[in-house]
DNA sequence: CGTATTGTTGATTGCAATCAATGAGAGTGG
DNA sequence: CCACTCTCATTGATTGCAATCAACAATACG
């Protein structure tokens, strides 16, 4: 896990060759890497935000470590998380000037930032790239699209069976892992109240499909079957 | 409106210029038109699919006329319709092999079809192509984004008034125009339930917001400011 | 150790879903 | 042309899931 990966990620939702970000410049044939953009390296303390709608896009992001929270508020103060961004994801691109989104350090985050603008330079000058973001951004409305059905048509349980087994494909390999996030957080992404988000993972504990550690973030998916029949 | 026009729509989420269609060919310099991929005219004929979710993604869309529904089902019938596309929006681009949701014919629809295939060779081609395409699945990205916080966060009534306001926007410049689904459409979208849509409607009708008619399609937005009020 | 934050559990409410019936057109065929 | 059917929309009665209100427990933090 590094800057140094060359490979695809598979587990996530928005697919970057590591290659891309830290070795853009060898992509393009003929050219001295001191023509290219180059991402900057960030880092993002736990809470702090990495910029808030309506702020200049100036930037997009790419996750190298931690978990980035993206959001939308309503003028009472409901909240929407659209998504988590893990390792690998990139997020903040946009069609216009400005962030149609806050972005957010869900813990302690470190990212490539890319200068807006230079998006159309370097899809110019490498192809490939292009093709590359086009289609980890299709694929990001992809996972749009399943959340939405998520949001629209799913019970409180199913909400929860398929936020554990999507966050288990891309934080581990395995059943046993720890959310990054807080209950709030969860509630908000799933359009619950965090008292639902406890009630249904509480019960999902006395019906064995899952195991709570006391302290609560660490899950283990103890009957994946059951909690895929309850998936679509 | 056809096939001649070369503005932008400014109307539709997704923006495209009307001449990457129809004009693809023009915008290639020194490449004869016979190398180039050309939008194939296609009518579905209301109700029928245009493709299903899981068929061989070897073509994608942009709408000349009519109104296209993009929808996902659940296993037990379950159905959230992601988006209606209306004239210039594009349709179907998908990151894999396959398409991962169905899109329906809601009335009678003329569509420019496009291969898939043709999808990099056009933007190594024409970069400027390929930015507009970009541009355009970015936007779809920022609707997604919106219809979100609506599906996981806003009441019955808040759906419906930014339901009827998104419509209005993209259907006519007028406050009065037709619906061109009926209401399990609605319901299906806005995560509703039709009786639900029924009621709203009606009550919206009740406190002077809106004007339905007998028949049910046509709608007056009679009180836009109260509308907007609940829109955020 | 005291305070703030986060998470769980209980009681109750309320919004939208479900179940059910009726009405209004549109299309069909006798 | 008129019954007949089918689809679509509306309205009413009731239920039920998740929200809200409230209290408390557990953990983190200064």
């Amino acid at each position: 896990m590094g800057p140094t990966m060359q490979t695809f990620s598979t587990t996530n939702g928005i697919r970057v060759p590591a290659a891309v970000a830290m070795r853009g410049a060898d992509n393009l044939p003929r050219r001295s890497p001191a023509n290219m953009p180059t991402g900057q390296r960030r880092h993002i303390a736990k809470g702090e935000e990495i910029f808030t709608e309506g702020d200049a896009a100036d930037y997009f992001y790419k996750v190298i470590s931690g978990t980035v929270r993206i959001c939308k508020l309503l003028s009472d103060g409901r909240r929407q998380i659209e998504a988590f961004h893990l390792h690998d994801d990139l997020f903040g691109l946009e069609s216009g000037r400005t962030h149609r989104f806050t972005a957010e350090a869900v813990d302690d985050v470190e990212v490539l930032a890319f200068r807006h603008g230079d998006l159309s330079t370097l899809v110019h000058e490498s192809p490939a790239l292009g093709d590359q973001i086009m289609t980890a951004t299709l694929a990001s409305l992809d996972r749009a699209h399943d959340h939405m059905v998520l949001l629209g048509r799913k019970t409180a349980q199913e909400k929860l069976a398929s936020f554990l087994l999507d966050m288990a494909g891309r934080l581990a390999q395995t059943d046993h892992f720890d959310l990054p996030m807080q209950r709030a957080d969860i509630a908000d992404h799933l359009g619950l109240t965090i008292e639902t988000v406890s009630r249904t993972l509480t019960q999902m504990t006395r019906d064995g499909l899952i195991k709570l550690a006391a302290v609560g973030r660490t899950i283990v998916l103890s009957d994946k079957a059951g909690l895929q029949k309850l998936n679509a």
